[in-house]
DNA sequence: TCCATAGAGTCCGAAAACGGCCAGACTTTC
DNA sequence: GAAAGTCTGGCCGTTTTCGGACTCTATGGA
């Protein structure tokens, strides 16, 4: 039984939830998938209890910068996202995307030491609990197509454009 | 594409057919049986022709000296059934069982560290490629019931009299 | 009491279904 | 012809579904 710490921040994509358990963040989504998160959260230890608190951890603050432009100010953030291990593996190395970079799913599960895999490791990214931190948004088709997004596309073509990465559309 | 060694031994059951790889047992099935015995093997590697061979590694000689009673002739014979972990290593414990003596479906479970996993040992059981030489037969209800036996229940129960198991029927 | 005989409860592994894929073979358009 | 769509088959971890060579308990007769 954990007591997790929950705050919004607003943002051009809309009402962001935040979540940390109060050292890592462990659930980042947006506005109308409260039911979707909640059964990502449900995969940590069994019973959690929601408190509204302010800034945890200046995450919210930090969304709020990248945000503002302040793109890097996400990059080191702690997050702690429940999952098996295969896909702590495929978030983990999200991270590793630069920022600005786009990365095929072939590319990210070749990274992961299975280069067949494309299709799990895109599986696994629709799973990623903590948006935007974890840049399941930087992974797109390997011909260059946007494919799919958890916030829905268009939060996936503005992430990416604000990130200032190519794309071809 | 493997070439597997194909030959027949008349016995009490009636004719047995035995399947060797070349050097280790893959295959041992009651007459009538021949379409799951091919199901089976199939699980080996795809592709396999069978040959006909007398007595291929002595495998036919010693299952005639079983059935002559010398029940110690099958003891030693090597076998490599195909099949999942799970179900090779009840097919390993099986060989435990002590001549004459039976075991019930919980405690064979109990042996391979899954005491609650009787009836998954249920189901490997009747799928043991290698009758008679991997004794499925001494597995029975913790009640003392038979429960089943992919070859029909009196061949089970002819097998256990043979060795001199003690059945409540 | 004792046995036998259902019936339900549970529990597992196996097999099948399911995607935020991808490469290659084909079609269709200019 | 090239280039952009379409379709197909194969991949792979996860989730779901399934089916059973179990077992325990409750009943109902002897």
């Amino acid at each position: 039984m954990t007591e997790l710490l929950i705050d919004r921040v607003d943002s051009p994509l809309g009402e962001v939830t935040v979540i940390s358990d109060g050292s890592k963040l462990v659930a980042v989504d947006f506005d109308g998938y409260e039911e979707r998160m909640n059964a990502l959260l449900a995969k940590r230890g069994s019973d959690d209890s929601f408190v509204e608190r302010d800034d945890p951890q200046g995450f919210s603050s930090a969304l709020r910068a990248y945000f503002d432009g302040r793109l890097d100010a996400i990059e080191a953030l702690p997050a702690d996202p429940a999952g098996t291990p295969f896909q702590r593996e495929v978030w983990t190395m999200l991270r590793e995307i630069p920022t600005g970079a786009t990365w095929s799913y072939g590319e990210l599960a070749g990274r992961v030491g299975r280069p067949a895999a494309s299709r799990a490791v895109g599986a696994a990214n629709g799973l990623n609990p903590v948006a935007i931190v974890i840049p399941c948004h930087r992974v797109i088709g390997a011909n260059g197509s946007l494919t799919g997004y958890g916030g829905g596309l268009e939060r996936k073509r503005w992430l990416l454009a604000h990130e200032g990465a190519l794309l071809d559309v």
